[in-house]
DNA sequence: TGTACATCAGTGAACGCGCGTTCACTGATGTAC
DNA sequence: TGTACATCAGTGAACGCGCGTTCACTGATGTAC
């Protein structure tokens, strides 16, 4: 049946966004088309009229929700003084909220271990998205370091930032996920310029 | 057909050893039964001779591997001057070769992601083996810091080459690459005591 | 303006495939007598 | 010491399942005349 005009680009989307909240929590692979066309109400025969292949939707999946992800550290790191708009940054990133909602959460923590084993493509992606990041940390870098805070590189801060919440996700300890989370932000607190007492540069745990 | 006495144990190990590469190259739900034994020429109905099902194969995997990660990090350590012993495990583990050979380097960056959508039991052995390196990253840090070197917690260290190895494996541009492991090194080189200038606190990339 | 027709988003059966797990069976080895 | 038998590691067919992808088909909509 054919459809009004703008419909095609709305389902679009909307494929888009239901992969992007499920390959999150559940992984790429365990997330099959015909499921997914079926939260949608719709049959999986359609989706190649959409996408070439389920690659091709993983790439649109990466490149859109980093893109979302960036636009959230922009905003955080505007909301913050320079000298702390990292330390911002980190204790969104490194909160209890972001571990246990994985779903609209960051796709390097989620699916960078699948994403090293996925075609050229979706890794292609996945590095433009992880380049605006980086553009984005290195900003709060250049504001945090003309404040006077101690130099952290954007690379450095958003390994540790990834690795912190990737493996507090995996550890059946909830005592030693809040320590992963609570010594990453501790490490950037430490590189913050804390000339302003007011903002705190720590959040106890 | 039975065979000798020490037969079963060496299969078992066999069986092990062969998924701990497998696993971390191709991840877990890569790599089926009856494929794994097919690669140690026998066939898929004996697995179950020597594991209850895939997940107990899977914490088997993570806690000998870890292990044995861990060991090669204590020799590293050792090898290391008080000041440099951090140092000197970040080196190994955010080098070139470590990245490029996934299926002989650690669990953690390689099935991390896949990990914490596992069940209890894999996520359990995961974690024995993770507190393990911690510990010993813990010694180094109170070797370093003993030396004069500045604070740098186990936590934050392993967070930051996990996520590092984790990130320069997933990323297209091999510049990128290899500027995230550099950069996550560079952090590490900062936290070292630089007293002894023979030993080189940095290695150009 | 009314009608004929081409377009296209979506349907659902079918393709071949590999998955984890179960189970009746095999047959060489270790053990008991 | 020689023989009968129980043990057990491994075999391979079978189970039901979901996967990604293809394709002939449908039928409402937009467009051309």
């Amino acid at each position: 049946m054919r459809y009004s005009k703008q419909h095609k680009a709305a389902i679009r989307q909307q494929i888009v966004d239901m992969a992007a909240l499920r390959f999150r929590s559940e992984g790429i692979a365990a997330v099959g088309i015909a499921n997914l066309m079926a939260d949608l109400g719709l049959t999986h025969g359609g989706f190649y009229w959409h996408f070439k292949d389920k690659e091709e939707l993983v790439g649109q999946v990466c490149l859109q929700a980093m893109q979302h992800m960036d636009e959230q550290w922009q905003q955080q790191r505007e909301q913050a003084a320079p000298g702390l708009q990292r330390l911002q940054v980190a204790q969104h990133y490194l909160s209890i909220l972001h571990r246990d909602f994985p779903d609209t959460g960051c796709i390097a923590a989620a699916l960078a271990g699948e994403l090293s084993r996925q075609g050229r493509q979706a890794r292609q992606a996945f590095t433009v998205g992880l380049n605006q990041q980086l553009a984005t940390l290195a900003v709060a870098s250049q504001q945090d370091e003309a404040a006077g805070a101690a130099a952290l590189s954007a690379e450095a801060q958003l390994c540790l930032m990834v690795g912190a919440v990737l493996l507090s996700r995996s550890v059946t300890d909830p005592e030693l996920s809040n320590r992963l989370l609570s010594q990453a932000e501790s490490l950037v607190g430490k590189h913050a310029e804390t000339g302003h007492p007011d903002s705190g540069s720590q959040q106890s745990p």
